[in-house]
DNA sequence: GTGCAAAATTGCAGTCGGTGCAAGAATGGG
DNA sequence: CCCATTCTTGCACCGACTGCAATTTTGCAC
């Protein structure tokens, strides 16, 4: 909002950034997926991205992240204005559905070989224990999202700060156990499905699961 | 079951180890505690102890394990048993809260200063996803835990082999959330409730969240 | 295009985490 | 008391990662 962010030609020096920021990261996804990840050193990296193996932790801090690439801010991402402006009709579910599918979305938005990203999480909890520290930061941005949401929503769980706290980080931790959920049928599926129609099929199961009035 | 496990006098070779295993893990909270995390080498901590550093190595296979420690296996636990055979009569999310909580006592049955663990985690991030992703194997024996519950529960959901899978996957998946939510109390509170009363508090929680209709 | 300041790249020397190996010490059991 | 097993230890070694200072590249004004 602040920042317009024009980027139309974002200048030589930038360009040549991301460039070198891509080929680092295609060069270890490539040896890791050839070699194995552990087999690989950061001078092989280096090299194969064409740079000294000092400049590979100018761009990250640790083989890992090199790896693990950024996660979106939540609050910058569109779909988090449209979720707080969904207003009480929509379930908030359903809202914290298209949310998160949204958030997937941007998580994945890189052009890079997603694929064998894939494969090396699942193969290595490390790993996949890092990434899931990113997502402490995304929690603590959920939280305070649903919050807004819920405070506009209801204007007498507005009052109570206590509850509308507790029954935010609640409902957070239940989407994020949606996209986890999510999370390993896509890893573990070789099929097509990307990650936000796997999050929407969860949140639906969710619903069913969490709602044995609606059934027989 | 199969291994009554009588542990009246371990021997002198047994009782050796663990009085090493434990040496290491207060040598190392206390060297954190004064100097921090990231000061503190294994030399120092192995100085402390009184064993040879390669010794370190023998007991625990990194530098966090040693602060992290171990996880209880599900499976032999007793409340385990006691969950499978509460029957169709309990509610599976009762259930799961006494187990999980079980599970938690277990968990911290070591007689470690676990405030200063628990300050430690508070402080690392690393150090807190490492534990969990403990919680990935924690979560794969609760989910067949889970579905084995729900077998003998609900006939017709014992039919149908992929619906249980889905179904056990997503309990478990909310009933790990749960207790991330009473780990995130735990960690930040200062009061000296146990986890086990912030797990099962969570669930009540969660029921009422859950179950709309019963609210006004 | 020339000159200059800021930023990026690089080499180097060094610290620390972690491993494989083989020799030596402690333990348990007959 | 002896032998097999297990545990400890020292050593040599690799790879991740950092601080520093020299060098190169880019942005920008003139």
């Amino acid at each position: 909002m602040s920042e317009p962010e024009p980027e139309p030609t974002p200048g030589l020096r930038e360009r040549k950034r991301r460039a070198t920021r891509s080929a680092i990261q295609v060069a270890i996804l490539d040896l890791a997926a050839r070699h194995g990840y552990d087999q690989v050193t950061i001078d092989e990296v280096s090299a194969a991205a064409d740079i000294s193996p000092r400049t590979f932790f100018n761009y990250f801090s640790s083989k890992d992240d090199a790896v693990i690439g950024d996660f979106p801010s939540l609050p910058e991402l569109p779909a988090t204005a449209e979720f707080l402006a969904a207003g009480p009709r929509e379930s908030i579910y359903a809202g914290l559905g298209r949310l998160l599918d949204a958030a997937s979305g941007a998580l994945a938005e890189e052009r890079m070989p997603e694929e064998r990203r894939r494969a090396l999480l699942r193969e290595h909890p490390g790993l996949f224990a890092k990434r899931m520290a990113y997502l402490h930061r995304f929690e603590d941005e959920l939280t305070g999202i649903i919050a807004e949401r819920l405070a506009t929503d209801d204007a007498t769980i507005a009052g109570d700060a206590a509850a509308l706290q507790r029954r935010s980080r609640l409902l957070s931790l239940i989407g994020l156990a949606a996209v986890r959920y999510a999370y390993r049928a896509w890893i573990g599926a070789e099929d097509g499905r990307s990650l936000g129609d796997n999050i929407l099929e969860a949140f639906s199961e969710l619903e069913e699961t969490l709602a044995p009035t609606s059934r027989s």
